[in-house]
DNA sequence: ACCTGAACACCGTTCAAGT
DNA sequence: ACCTGAACACCGTTCAAGT
């Protein structure tokens, strides 16, 4: 495990394959299958290794600022790696690991006192922007240092050149979301109570 | 691009190889490589094809029904194709093709009269949820479609055996968004006006 | 303009056999 | 319990050469 986390911080996801790892380790690469079935199980294992890295900063009492504070930290944890959204995305996809992550938010949204089903939800979708976000993100940043760049592609701010600054691009996501949340909490727009 | 269209539907992403598709027009697979400069390139021209095929439904008044309306149809586009989430997931994080995807979310978002940052941010963090979603739905259904599954793992909706129709997760998450922005018009929670 | 043939440098995985 | 060696069945891509 330490091995691998290192070549996906080091070199990457396309370089992280069995034989690479195995070599690293000074075995052959079918050793690796003692410890793991497949590759598949491997990169979930990592995956939950990156989550895991996540710590949320303070723990203030409004159910707002945790969900804040524990999104930001999923983000920065996502970050903390090279092509760890990637990474994450996947497994996520998979079903496999991250299971952490939902979970984390889940119990943060919780505190707002929503139902299970859209607490779930909101977290589902919560977890789907972060990733979404930060892989998006991590792509950009491995293309623009990569040079060149057709630079006319890329899900495009509605104004060509923006590029809004990322960390608010991030916060802009989440506040969108849990001002969603907010007004679930009161349903109808509130008509002035006569 | 029909084969390789016809390969996705019925085989599915890993089975989309150059040699498969190659095989399939009776041509070698170095022949794919005068019309496409790189799999990637064929990738993003596939997953330009699915997210064309989204034709929201009707045109109503309200920029929601119509932002509704828009995600509904992107959601049924990439449901449409087997695994047609994960190869326009794939092609949107490198930023090749999919970008028709957030336009048309955010010209239907710009119907709110949101400023163009919060509406390109809105778009993008919809679609993100969007192609999260629909891809994590689709690996959910080939894994039950393959039998046994360890039925443990996959994000959790808070009850373990819950599983809300899905349909109406998809629905609830754009609620969830929709009402966020709704929120953003109205910035502060309305006090009544005296 | 469009394709072939042959090669390069890889993959993940299995499995008998060793220690 | 943990690993090797050898093999199987693949990949994407390049490039000279053909028609």
């Amino acid at each position: 495990m330490a091995a691998a986390m290192e070549i996906l911080d080091q070199q990457g996801l396309p370089d992280l394959t069995m034989r690479h790892l195995a070599n690293t380790l000074g075995v052959a690469p079918s050793a690796l299958y003692w410890h793991f079935p497949n590759k598949q199980t491997l990169l979930a294992a990592v995956s939950d290794r990156i989550v895991a890295g996540a710590r949320p900063a303070g723990a203030s009492g409004d159910w707002r600022a945790a969900v804040r504070a524990e999104a930001a930290s999923l983000h920065d944890a996502l970050l903390s790696f090279k092509d760890g959204a990637e990474v994450v995305s996947s497994t996520l996809a998979l079903g496999l690991g991250a299971a952490d992550l939902q979970r984390r938010l889940a119990a943060a949204i919780g505190g707002g006192g929503f139902d299970a089903r859209t607490t779930g939800l909101a977290a589902e979708t919560m977890v789907h922007f972060i990733v979404g976000h930060a892989f998006h993100r991590q792509q950009r940043m491995q293309a623009d240092s990569l040079g060149a760049v057709a630079a006319e592609h890329s899900l495009d701010h509605s104004d060509p050149a923006d590029h809004t600054p990322e960390p608010q691009a991030f916060d802009l996501g989440i506040t969108l979301l849990v001002a969603g949340l907010d007004a679930q909490l009161r349903p109808t727009p509130p008509v002035p109570a006569h």
